[in-house]
DNA sequence: CGGACGGTTGATCTCATTCAACCTACGTGG
DNA sequence: CCACGTAGGTTGAATGAGATCAACCGTCCG
């Protein structure tokens, strides 16, 4: 699993890097980029389905998403599973490892992903001399709460068709924001089994309630993953509002 | 609801406060003490039960709970809650009002409750001048995080009687290491509508839960609240255990 | 003294799990 | 090239965990 890597030197330079032009991201000052490049030390590689981070690991790096889709999640003992949330391009991973001591849960690849890497050790070096980047840190872990006290009330509170439409509502506008989704590209890169997993749901109720979306024109199923087809719709269904997409740090 | 607040003047000078003294919280350094006693504008008093914060308000300021016991919550449109995670001494509240644009949740004092203010304004000086002050406000939100990724566990994966004793062990490791708990005082101050939103469960069925626990001598239920009698055998229940209980900052 | 709040209990019902098939697409090795 | 295993999806039937409904009790409080 957690076999395929690939760590190469730095590939892209945060200098060109393809996300920093998108207009969700808030841009850098010269000042900044600059120690950005420098804290960057390489890129990771990994095909879909492996294991990028394990729970309970030391590890001295952390990372930001540069592509694809990725996922964090816990397991029992017993093997029951439960997925926290969704990585996409720009989210960081690993903080909680580098802050603290461990990791408390894993990352998955849901597609090919390429990971920036940080050293864990430098960390402090950016909140000495960039206080502009160590506030965008509190800011990414502020959102990445108010994300999961979001699943919090669904799994708690939703049913399990406001659950469904609340989550791929929920990919879609991640996916969109994070350029990964358009018009064309509509396709969100998940199985039936992370669905599952997400909403505390076993996979034989889940199927029959994305069944139920689809016949409501609001999605449509296809191999490993769906596609949205009305996220307002979806939205209503769950009771649920993104929010106006506001310009969002990237470090 | 909102309506018993006693915003005073300082009143505990940050130079006495009753929590740095304690050994589970870091000290700070001279300068950061002066800092932070300047970063305090006054103290919030609240009775139990009333609301401390609003979800869509657009706080002026951020707190950090110097007593008592407290709740953060959503509620969906029909009036179904879900409680997110439980504030003790020691603990801030308010920090996404005060990164992000507005609340996302709600707060509501179990106890009668002393906040720490703090004027969201200075915030950015706490990033430039402090860095060390910075990186625990980090540490603080990433905690926060793992603490929602365990619940969100529970609630998606574990069953009633699981997530009842998690809860409550959870609970009394909290209540401990803040200091709002010990031999004398076990008593964990929520009713069981406080625990039933928590957990995700009817009020029925949780009573029929904790009347398990309670039968098989792990807890006992008294008025509005419960008393933790066997800590580790609620953790063998839920398969869950707090790990080493780390020094952790105060702002 | 009435009402609100917190807790308790039994009966009934339903949403969701579990079990058990079965189907298709895909990849691998004989 | 076919045979087989695996991953993902689908469907019906049986079962069960938990919700809902409906009482009822004690305590506190205005």
């Amino acid at each position: 699993m957690a076999s395929d890597f690939r760590k190469t030197p730095v590939r892209v330079s945060c200098f060109e890097c393809p996300l920093r032009q998108k207009k969700h991201f808030r841009p850098f000052s010269a000042d900044e980029l600059n120690f950005v490049s420098h804290f960057k030390r390489g890129e990771l590689n990994a095909d879909a389905g492996s294991t990028v981070i394990v729970e309970g690991s030391h590890s001295a790096h952390l990372y930001t998403l540069l592509e694809g889709w990725a996922f964090r999640y816990k397991i029992l003992e017993d093997g029951r599973r439960q997925i926290l949330n969704y990585v996409v391009p720009g989210d960081m991973v690993g903080l909680q490892g580098a802050v603290m001591a461990e990791m408390q849960h894993s990352v998955e690849a849901l597609t090919p992903v390429t990971l920036c890497v940080f050293e864990r050790k430098r960390l402090f070096q950016l909140f000495e001399k960039h206080s502009g980047l160590a506030f965008d840190l509190t800011w990414l872990a502020a959102r990445e709460e108010s994300i999961l006290d979001e699943h919090l009330l669904s799994v708690g509170r939703r049913t399990a068709t406001e659950r469904a439409a609340y989550l791929l509502a929920f990919l879609f506008e991640r996916g969109r924001n994070a350029g990964l989704l358009d018009e064309e590209r509509r396709h969100v890169p998940v199985t039936q089994m992370h669905v599952a997993d997400t909403l505390g749901l076993s996979i034989v109720h889940t199927n029959k309630t994305l069944r139920k979306l689809s016949e409501r024109g609001l999605i449509q199923w296809l191999d490993r993953g769906c596609e949205v087809l009305d996220p307002e719709g979806l939205q209503n269904v769950a009771n649920w509002n993104p929010g106006e997409p506001k310009v969002r740090p990237l470090i």
